[in-house]
DNA sequence: AGCATAACCAAGCAAGCGCTAGTGTAAATG
DNA sequence: CATTTACACTAGCGCTTGCTTGGTTATGCT
């Protein structure tokens, strides 16, 4: 149940999985289309998971653990300005968001397909993903270069970036690193 | 397949469909339980209703149209200032996101449920709605209010918008005005 | 009275669903 | 060499699904 602890193999199904239920839907996905991509017959699955809840479970834990580590590391080298690190923020989720597409996307739209007990272990994830965001846009605040409910702005910026899955094509000419210059400037005091 | 010419007994039938889909998700609503929170028998469902797929458009379209109308109205009773358009705007929209909360949320989540032709026309009535917004933002943006590109902006300003719809709790101590003029402030040049 | 229409119902079909049971096999382990 | 483990297979059970059929009832118009 861990992305370190999952087997290859494991992950590789994972992956497969995200591209259908994306595409697809959850619950208009069998297991036999699942084994299908897979390239084995439906009952092997049930070798690496218990029940198809834990298909999609393992799908967005995949994709939440990534993008928290990756927004660690980015923190990390950021330089130690705010818009610094706003930046790098946004554009790892941005590209992390855009990297893991079907991954996200399953957890966006499938979220509630989640069994209750799975919910609340991936809401920890998500919740110490958001904490990050959280702290960088609270430094902000009291630095005076944003202003208003920290809490408030830091939803709606990840609720803008995240509403960029329903319209924004990595294939047109707009890349990532202007997205995110696009969203600094709306929420922090316009800079020189 | 219109507020105006559909009868009130289908309309109250859509909006019976809307809490279900949104409560359960469109596939995990069987025609069978649409029926007993309509009182009627499954069968008689099929009378109002070519199919299945067409009570998902139906429950998109009249919420849509509900929004696109609200909207008008809003921009034209609203003070001539970019400021007090865009703040109208914004209101209206977490509004009727709200009132309507299950009918969006099914338009959020189900969208992709939708037959193709469906969805084609359900876009023209989005980007209806869209241009309202798209319109005010490049006012703003000609008379300096904001910076950027105004496409990219409107979209951030939906996006930000629309998740509130996964945030935000109408009973609690926040209210609608309160975040609507969050966002305005967050997207133009701080007023005084 | 005669008729049209909208609204409903009971029953059920064909298809598809998640999942289980039981078995085979090649590689790792003692 | 014997045993275990990991992974895959075939076959199919029990159940639910969207939708159809064929017919009934209530309302209101001409």
């Amino acid at each position: 149940m861990n992305v370190a602890t999952d087997s290859p193999r494991r992950q590789q199904l994972t992956r497969i999985a995200a591209r259908l239920f994306m595409q697809q839907g959850f619950d208009r996905t069998t297991v036999r289309m699942l084994a299908d991509a897979m390239g084995i017959k439906s009952g092997s699955l049930f070798h690496h998971f218990a029940d198809k809840q834990e298909i999609l479970c393992a799908v967005i834990e995949d994709s939440t653990r990534h993008a928290l580590f990756s927004a660690r590391r980015a923190l990390a080298d950021a330089a130690p300005t705010t818009r610094a690190r706003l930046l790098a923020l946004a554009r790892v989720h941005l590209d992390t968001l855009h990297d893991d597409r079907h991954a996200h996307g399953v957890a966006l739209y499938e979220w509630r397909r989640l069994s209750d007990e799975d919910r609340e272990h991936l809401t920890h994830l998500r919740d110490a993903y958001e904490t990050l965001w959280l702290q960088v846009i609270e430094e902000a605040r009291r630095a005076g270069q944003v202003q208003g409910d920290a809490a408030i702005i830091t939803r709606y910026a990840l609720g803008a970036l995240n509403w960029t899955a329903r319209w924004y094509d990595p294939d047109g000419p707009m890349d990532t690193a202007q997205l995110a210059h696009e969203l600094v400037d709306m929420i922090v005091a316009p800079a020189s």
